[in-house]
DNA sequence: AAAGGGACCTGGCTGC
DNA sequence: TGCAGCCAGGTCCCTT
């Protein structure tokens, strides 16, 4: 499942792909994936023909490509506000693919190869075009394709059709930085703009998060997966988190100490930064079976998916328990429920 | 107003 | 073997 490290895999592909291309047309092959796209299949076809991609950013884990006037292919430059941007959720099952016009594939698993090997693990360096990889791919569930005036296109995959693309106004940032990662503009699109700083973002008030979190009257990780009080942490990240930070997801957020709550999004930001280290693997998860959810994020998992095998801290066997519709793995020995 | 629960989806797997 | 039912979960929307 894409959460914040297999977006930003996908986001530092689409920087280095697509930004200075201009679109030539769009088609959409399933109205299910422009569901929140006002006017439907033929507003999003209009407003994105003609106009190049300026940048591609992300918050949490919505990701956007800031799109340049029309009919000023390239004029948008740094210090202009992007005024449109073609925002794009991956859902469960989502990916953002680039077919090359000379028919090779290019996937975000090039990406990822390039985020475990790239110097200094830069999220922000362009990928050398070097970087490229023939991968199998299948159309059947292609959504929506984008084609660039070169020829290339970009392709928005998705099985199970949680995912969305959608191409809205931007509004400014309510603190003033920038919107997102992968660009310093102060805005953001507005179907974005309830979304919260995720904790790989330098402008992330760590701080406000850490109150804001102690003044919430629920449970801890129903906090830690609410993307308008911090964004980018799903199911799997919010387990591990919890795991590493010894706390139950039962536990009321109001009676946790601020060290135990900064301890918490520590471990948070520390998981994350390691998956995206290694490019993400979550949606191998979806298709490959072994041993459960094993198989993503490698032999790194120390709670999610691992129920009945012993905890890698104390032995004990990994509990799992319904929560909010889902299912959550801890240790019963690490992490204690709160007390009633 | 904040909190919590259900709906939306598809395909692989399980069990009868 | 076939098939009904379960399960995965991110986000929006509705109710309380």
């Amino acid at each position: 499942m894409p959460e914040l490290p297999e977006v930003e895999t996908v986001r530092a592909g689409l920087a280095g792909r697509v930004v200075g291309r201009r679109v030539a047309t769009a088609e959409v092959l399933h109205p299910r994936a422009v569901r929140r796209q006002p006017g439907g299949a033929a507003e999003l076809v209009a407003r994105v023909a003609g106009r190049t991609v300026a940048a591609a950013v992300r918050r949490g884990k919505y990701l956007w490509l800031n799109l340049g006037e029309p009919g000023e292919p390239g004029e948008l430059t740094e210090h202009d506000l992007p005024q449109e941007a073609l925002v794009a959720h991956l859902g469960m099952s989502g990916q953002l693919l680039v077919q090359e016009p000379d028919g090779s594939r290019r996937h975000d698993a090039d990406a990822a190869a390039f985020v475990a090997d790239g110097p200094a693990r830069d999220l922000t360096a362009t990928l050398p075009p070097t970087l490229v990889r023939t991968v199998p791919l299948s159309t059947a569930h292609l959504r929506v394709r984008l084609t660039f005036d070169d020829g290339g296109q970009l392709w928005f995959v998705d099985q199970r059709t949680f995912g969305h693309v959608l191409v809205a106004g931007t509004v400014p940032t309510a603190d003033g930085g920038p919107g997102g990662h992968g660009s310093a503009a102060p805005v953001l699109p507005a179907p974005v703009a309830h979304i919260a700083r995720d904790l790989l973002d330098p402008a992330l008030d760590r701080a406000a998060l850490v109150r804001r979190t102690r003044a919430r009257r629920t449970e801890v990780k129903r906090a830690l997966l609410d993307q308008t009080l911090v964004s980018g942490v799903g199911n799997i990240y919010a387990d591990e988190a919890l795991w590493r930070a010894r706390l139950h997801g039962s536990r009321p957020t109001d009676r946790l100490s601020p060290a135990r709550v900064r301890e918490l999004l520590d471990a948070a930001t520390d998981v994350m930064r390691e998956a995206l280290a290694v490019g993400g693997t979550s949606f191998d998860a979806l298709y490959v079976d072994v041993e459960g959810a094993a198989g993503y994020f490698g032999r790194s998992l120390n709670a999610y998916g691992r129920e009945g095998l012993p905890c890698p801290r104390c032995g004990r066997p990994i509990r799992r328990e319904q929560f909010m519709n889902r299912s959550s793995f801890s240790c019963p020995g690490c992490q204690r429920r709160a007390r009633a």
